[in-house]
DNA sequence: GCAACTGTACCGATCGTTCGGTATAATGTC
DNA sequence: GACATTATACCGAACGATCGGTACAGTTGC
């Protein structure tokens, strides 16, 4: 058994509970190991255990999201944003699954080092973006701030589609994101 | 001492830690109070305490801006929309507060009680904004999707703002909020 | 045999909550 | 006016439960 088993378990229950809502019973139930096991995967204890479900994250958007967002000339921009759209809507279960980026930012109690790796990734991915749009011709400040509309937009629709209990309002942002981000190119 | 005097420092505590990252020792030191003095001002205890933090931020809504949004001959849509933006900007510090509906919804461990109170309020200000725009003349399901699509930037931009720890994009947002709202009317 | 792993029992600290009680001010009774 | 009663606000101390974390003796797989 690795220990990247559990790693999925860990960021389920932090996205779903958030850092301080995460108990070690929790964990020691969803993984079936105890707690001595836990400490031995994770010695850093439940700090660590969240620290690997935040690297998840940070290790998909660098494997699955920031690939996709270079041009070439097989692919327009509104076909690379529309494969980022699928991955992403892929990734948060059609908007039924939180951003542990989001549950993590909102509590003030976890570590600057968290905040530090929360945003560094948001930067990375709305640079990422961005660029996409200034080869693609945009100039540069408005294509940042398209790429920050993009993520925000991502981030609102996970909100308010937890909030309505309805996933379409995230489903259909998902789906005109590739157009709004190319809406003049 | 009424009881009216510690509800927006408990306001200030749920949105700042979450529901699970309030203890009562918090509140009592935020408040002056002794942890057993909060349960004669409060004697439904933490639920009680957070529920009425809720019931402040929905009342705001009910009391400063669902009254906004209502056309009369004498404001157009833009202004209407103006004073909304004006008005979130100023009870989320410019970006600078979280929201205290996105920070409950996001907890699974909170009661369906307050999943139900998010999702009327989330409700009643996407419908409001959509009936102005109706009114303005705007398709109706169109008029729904702007409604949805104005909540999901202010709550999207509230996250990114956090995250990246830069009110600039929220502020951003709401300075373009009405534009985006009146972009065909 | 040896390292990796795990179950059990336990720790101090803190959790939300409750108990018993104390001031102070308002109210009723004569 | 004088006194008893009640209501309100508050607090220190403690409750049982659970928190994150540890010590240690097995047990497993090679």
């Amino acid at each position: 058994m690795s220990k990247q088993v559990y790693v999925p378990i860990l960021l389920k229950l932090f996205r779903q509970f958030g850092y301080e809502g995460v108990t070690l019973a929790k964990i020691a139930q969803a993984t079936g190991l105890g707690k001595a096991s836990l400490y031995h995967h994770f010695p850093g204890g439940k700090a660590e255990m969240a620290a690997v479900a935040l690297a998840d994250v940070n290790q998909w958007l660098e494997a699955r999201i920031l690939p996709i967002l270079v041009i070439d000339e097989s692919r327009s921009p509104i076909d690379i944003f529309q494969a980022m759209s699928e991955e992403t809507s892929r990734f948060f279960n059609a908007g039924q699954n939180p951003c542990l980026w989001a549950v993590l930012a909102m509590e003030d109690a976890s570590d600057a080092l968290f905040h530090d790796e929360i945003r560094s990734a948001l930067s990375r991915w709305i640079g990422a973006i961005a660029q996409v749009l200034v080869d693609a011709g945009v100039e540069s400040n408005l294509a940042q701030q398209r790429g920050e509309d993009a993520i925000i937009a991502i981030q609102g629709a996970l909100i308010v589609s937890r909030g309505l209990r309805d996933c379409v309002p995230f489903q259909r942002v998902i789906q005109q994101l590739p157009q709004q981000l190319c809406q003049d190119i």
